[in-house]
DNA sequence: AAGGTATATAGCTCTTTCTCTATATATCCG
DNA sequence: CGGATATATAGAGAAAGAGCTATATACCTT
């Protein structure tokens, strides 16, 4: 059965814009002092930004995703990375793909 | 790019399981004196029975469901048929495995 | 140690969603 | 036509979600 949470992740175009530019953070982000985008993740700052939200409103949107799953951070220094959880994500489109 | 919609309406428990149902009415359904159970759909108040709530509540639901195109509905008479769009959700799977 | 920066949490408001009861509408049948 | 049945709509209350500002926490740097 499905957990219906992973999908109110979802349902925010917000969210699913933040999980679009994850794709590719290098095409989407500037590059970074600490921590590498790619290997790393992307830093709240830089998603707010660009989101047009303020900072404890992304750190939300993106809290709402890591506990769907669907993202992954990493504290680094002061710094917190979020990047796509590929392996979980690719799960969820086989289960779309067999249940629904 | 998505539509949130969908997503908002796969986001609930009663929904999801409203189409798990829907995938095989006959097993989850008693017979209908008007309308077949696969080829018509299945009438609001087996579904609202099944799930536990008024009958309103579920109308809510497979209003929900028929906005993001999920089924579809068929006045027959007295009664409305909700089947699942399995044309729908079929591309919707295969945006999901695109785009996600 | 002190000041600065990045993130998280708290608390508030506004909006949306879920559920119900009551009622309206539409159809069927005698 | 009149009563019964199926569904939809209206309206209300409770809960959840999205956004903000203010503040706390944690780390870095000098």
């Amino acid at each position: 059965m499905f957990d219906s949470e992973t999908f109110g992740a979802l349902a925010s175009p917000k969210r699913l814009q933040i999980l679009e530019w994850l794709k590719d953070p290098v095409a989407h982000f500037p590059p970074q002092r600490d921590g590498d985008l790619v290997g790393d993740g992307v830093c709240v700052i830089f998603i707010a930004d660009k989101l047009g939200v303020a900072q404890p409103t992304a750190t939300a949107h993106l809290q709402t995703l890591a506990r769907a799953g669907l993202v992954t951070s990493k504290r680094l220094g002061q710094w917190t990375f979020y990047k796509r959880d590929e392996r979980a994500i690719a799960a969820l489109k086989r289960q779309v793909r067999a249940e629904l």
